[in-house]
This record gives structure tokens, C-alpha cells and sequence, in this order.
DNA sequence: CGACGAAATGGAATCGGATTCCACATAGCG
DNA sequence: CGCTATGTGGAATCCGATTCCATTTCGTCG
């Protein structure tokens, strides 16, 4: 990855105010276009949306995977924030519930790019993780404190949480209900922790 | 779908000798490439390895889809025998926890193909459905005995758990002990029941 | 304030692979 | 054995991603 627009916070060279202008408007008019026509959508109609050129689309993201990224972090920090605004509203496992809710949400409406995150090709690789990190610390502290208040086992770590979500939501939005049925249960093996597994009697 | 190879077991017209040839070394030979370069293999190397030319895979395959569902029916199969024998042998709680794990590794295994299950293209729609409809019967049975045990809850059907694991499998087979880590929870869930929601105090 | 060099840009050219077409081959049948 | 419908290979076509380069614009420094 460039790494100098797309994750990075803080550009070591100070980017041109038009080039800055281009980024703008390409992640903009990727997240309209993906919406639209959804992640598989032409470069070509990215641009177009953009304004810009595929070139200069190419020069800010060459490979694919980096728009998708730069789409997708907004609504990751918007994620962060709600988890800090659950846990002050409401009782530890209230706010681990609804907070999953929240999360679980936003994969719903992002399936599409949300598939890509473990799309098996090389160019998607490690895509997610760098989301992912980001959301790591949030649910952490709401996990920390439903144990604190003995509301959880330790059998599974935010990071697990956070993929294991990521991975039920993927079906998309017309199973938002069974997506919230299986987190359900998720929740409730947390809470009670897992069953002792069989022994294997027959290979 | 063509529904004359596919996934229809009784064609209508009898498929001449040298179509049904192609046909076989065509699944072979795209189970061989797709293990080798992943599900995104193209199709020219498809039908080299088959020894067929392009248009014999296409007109036996009209979609990619077809293919990839082509392949990964025999091992639905031996997934659907394996737990005709498990439950014979086992327990009904082991039974259905051993049987998730041969399922979890039947995913994992062919984990390329099975993101392509869920994929949000519409070439790859309904494309899994037949398959979880193939295994379903295989494990409400499972459940059922569970049940009858009175040692699992109602809070998930057959369809429910297939599509959960299926979703939760899709990582890969690096994170295999992760997977099963989870779905060690979801049967806990399962196994006690759903915890209550919290009620929403603040939109 | 007004060049100048580096960075950025748009659109045309190129490239790669999927899909279609069609003239020829062969199975199955009388 | 010959006839017809079905099946076949590979060449031709099409489509969209990626690259290239002549031109424009930004930001700075004299």
C-alpha cells in the first residue's frame, strides 16, 4: 500500500491541494458508486462519478482494495465513537448487546464490501485486519467490563467477537434477523461459556 | 441454471456418450485448478487441464457458478453420509458437535469456493442454497435427537446453523482453531438458549 | 509578482481474459 | 452404411482494467 493517503493519518509530504481534492472526491464518489452497483463496480464509473480521470484515480489508488479501505473508514470511527457512548448509557452487557447491534448493522450495510474483507485473493489480503484494529480497542473496553462484572467468560477475545460478526452478517441485508438470531446465541455461549467438547471415539 | 449436469440427477434426454465425457473430465479438472489457483482460475486453464476446448466447458457450464456447484457436490455428499454415521455411533450431543466439526472442515477445505457462496454478485446467487438444502435433512436429524434430549433449545434451525458455520468457516484454514473456538460458543448458545434483549433506551 | 520545476491530470493506447461464433467431427439410429 | 442432430475446438470478438505521456496546475522562491 501507498500509504499516503489512504490509512496513513499523517502524510510525510505535504499533499497538493488538488490532489487532495481528487482523493476527496474519489472516495466519495466510490461510496455513491458502490452503493449503487456494488463493489464489483466499474473503475471507469468511479471516476466518472469523481469527476476525475482514471488516472488520477490509479495514482491515488492502484490497486482496488485501497478505495474500498478508504470507504470504509469513516463509518469505522463513527462505530468507535457509538461504543464509547453506549458504555457510558448503559449496564456492561447492555451496551456489549447493543453495541453488537450497532456493528452488526453497519457490516449489514456494507456486505458488499465487507465480502471483500476475506475475499481469498491476494489482492484483498489483510484488508480488513487494518479495520478491524481499529475497532479492537472499543469493544475491548465494553468486554472488559462485562467481566469485570462476571457478565462473560473469557472464551473468546474482542478480535474474535469482531471477525466471528463480520463473518454472520455476510449473507446481507435480507437476513438482518437471522444474522441478530445467531449473535444472540453467540452472546449467550459468552456468557455461559463453552460446553466441554466429546471425546473423539472413532476416527 | 441448465439443469441437464448441474445439479439434476435424471436428464431427460439422454446425454450422448462423448458430452458426458467432457463433462466428467471437466469437474475434474476444475476441482484440480480451482485447489490450485483458488476459485478466480481462469477458465482457459480449466479446460486445458480437461483436455476440452473453451466452448465444450461453456456449453456444458454456462456460468462459472455452475461449475464451482458442480464440484463441490460429491463432497456434500460424503458430508451427508458422515453424518448418517455419527449418529449412529454417538450420542446426540456428540453426535451433532463432531458432525459441526466435519462440516467445519468440509468448509475450510474448500474455503475459496465457499466464499464464493456468499458473494454478493448475482452471478453467484442462490448458488449455496442448493448445497445447505442438500445437507439440511442430514442435520435436523442431528438436531432433532439433540432435542428430543432435551439437551438443545429450538433457537436455531438446521438452515440456521449451516448458514453460521458456513459463514464463520470462510477465514480460512489458518484460522481453524479460531473457527471452531466459535462455534464451540454458538453451540453453548444453542445448548442454553438466547440470553433476553435489553431494551432500547436511547435511539 | 511572476517564472520555474515537480506533481498531478485526462484521455487515448494497450493488454488480458472472458464469451461467442462457426465450420467441422462424431455418436446414435434406422 | 449413411443421415442428422449434437458436440467440439479454436479463432474472432468484445469488454473493461491498467498504463502511458503530452499537457496543465500547484506551490515556491527569486
Amino acid at each position: 500500500m501507498d500509504g499516503r493517503q489512504g490509512g496513513g493519518r499523517e502524510p510525510r509530504t505535504p499533499m497538493r491541494a488538488d490532489a487532495r481534492r481528487s482523493v476527496d472526491a474519489l472516495v466519495e464518489g466510490a461510496r455513491a458508486v458502490f452503493a449503487r452497483d456494488g463493489v464489483d463496480a466499474h473503475v471507469k464509473a468511479i471516476a466518472l462519478q469523481a469527476g476525475v480521470g482514471v488516472a488520477t484515480l490509479y495514482r491515488h489508488f492502484p490497486r482496488r482494495s485501497d478505495l474500498i479501505l478508504a470507504v470504509l473508514e469513516s463509518d469505522v470511527d463513527a462505530c468507535v465513537e457509538a461504543a464509547h457512548e453506549l458504555a457510558a448509557a448503559h449496564p456492561p452487557m447492555d451496551a456489549l448487546d447493543l453495541w453488537l447491534d450497532r456493528y452488526c448493522a453497519f457490516v449489514l450495510t456494507k456486505h458488499g464490501l465487507a465480502a471483500a474483507l476475506h475475499s481469498d485473493a491476494e489482492t484483498f489480503a489483510g484488508l480488513g485486519e487494518q479495520l478491524l484494529e481499529r475497532l479492537e480497542p472499543a469493544l475491548d473496553a465494553l468486554l472488559q467490563a462485562t467481566r469485570a462484572a462476571g457478565m462473560t467468560t473469557d472464551a473468546a477475545s474482542a478480535m474474535d467477537l469482531l471477525r466471528a460478526v463480520a463473518h454472520l452478517c455476510t449473507p446481507g441485508p435480507a437476513h438482518a434477523a437471522y444474522t441478530r438470531r445467531m449473535i444472540g446465541l453467540l452472546l449467550a455461549g459468552l456468557r455461559y461459556g463453552p460446553l466441554p467438547r466429546p471425546r473423539r471415539t472413532s476416527p
